[in-house]
DNA sequence: CGGTGGGTTGAGGTATTTCAAGGCTCGTGG
DNA sequence: CCACGAGCCTTGAAATACCTCAACCCACCG
């Protein structure tokens, strides 16, 4: 069932944020969901104001399976999205009633998040702001299907949670590979072309493939 | 199938870790390992020398499921170690044909990986190194059962590449926790004493309660 | 036109890394 | 038995990358 959620820019946000809640950490997690459009962050908020985004969810995306009983993070829209909704309830029921294929597709569906958490971890690890900032690039391109023009649809301060910096070193990040030539900027500075996506990728430090 | 490996002093190391492989990145994922006794850390090396640890495994930690067709990490023993082994092919055979509590079993098994991982995440991603050697030393004082006295399987290299930091700041960090009587080692410095858990989970960084 | 939210840029402060030296423990071998 | 070296850890000093604070720009909208 397709809904329209968030992020609506007529509408009075109830937090300075411009998005809207598609559920809350701590909640029932009742649902499963597929973006149709727009994109939605999973976060996780501080006492400290510290805030951790877990991941983004892009078209075609499926979110809310890799939890227990609740959800761990709060899912946000951060555009006008549209999701699909599927009860996860009955998809359980099915799962102990034996439905293998249904079985396997969720335990795939975990096994794909769990890929992504460790990629993550990588990368907030010990890497440079540029090394971070490149290789969120390099993901967000692939993610989007590599487009001439790719059209971020997170601000920097996501940006920076997703990657555990400040918001000012993600600017100043973008700006230095907008100086060396290897992207640039179209009208809005979220729609972004890269020139030079082997540039990137060398920024980006790779698995040893000797010592492993 | 208990077996023996790893982390001989007597035996000449291969390297200059002390240190035996369980199983490398990219072999195939066929068995399944529960630790009886002893320490493995599950590391990715990088082309520019550095490591990132996912995880340490401790006694009865299940590990080497979280795995599609090949591994994703290497699993080394740090110290001598006996692991239990179980044939994952003929587990992943029987999921297949629809068994449901063994299914079951695999999945609560990823799910526990990926919320390691998650929570690994939040530490990577903006504390400070007080908070981050805070975090790991009441992670491993729990999942040791609270001891006495706390016996730490790995240096203090491995901790870094844990915590994505530096061994020194790391050793730093530890000091200024003895210094303030919050800890205090016991003849080597991997035995510790931890004389205030509370002043230590004080400085690590909880979710917010209000705003999620 | 003025205000607001988002982004960029600059300057200064600071925490962590880097580089370097030295201490401790424990084998090994004279 | 003691000396020695290796590995591991600690500590110090200097370098540096990032954060913080602040100013400013720009687009958008009432």
């Amino acid at each position: 069932m397709p809904v329209r959620v968030g992020a609506n820019k007529t509408a009075k946000p109830s937090q300075s944020q411009l998005s809207e809640l598609v559920f809350g950490e701590a909640e029932p997690a009742d649902y499963l969901y597929q973006i149709r459009e727009g994109a939605v962050r999973s976060c996780k908020q501080f006492s400290d104001g510290r805030r951790q985004i877990g991941a983004f969810h892009l078209p075609g995306d499926i979110f809310g399976a890799e939890d227990g009983e609740v959800h761990r993070f709060t899912a946000e829209a951060i555009v006008n999205t549209t999701v699909w909704i599927a009860n996860r309830r009955s998809l359980l029921a099915r799962l102990t009633e034996g439905d293998i294929p249904a079985a396997n597709s969720v335990r795939h569906l975990v096994t794909r998040t769990l890929e992504h958490a460790e990629n993550h971890l990588l990368l907030l690890s010990r890497q440079t702001s540029l090394e971070k900032v490149a290789a969120f690039l390099l993901e967000i391109d692939r993610r989007l299907g590599q487009p001439n023009v790719m059209v971020l649809p997170m601000g920097r301060r996501d940006i920076a949670d997703y990657l555990g910096m400040t918001l000012e070193t993600v600017s100043r990040s973008l700006s230095v590979f907008r100086d060396e030539r290897i992207l640039s900027f179209r009208e809005t500075n979220r729609k972004i072309v890269l020139h030079d996506r082997s540039k990137l990728a060398e920024r980006v430090c790779q698995p040893d493939p000797e010592r492993r």
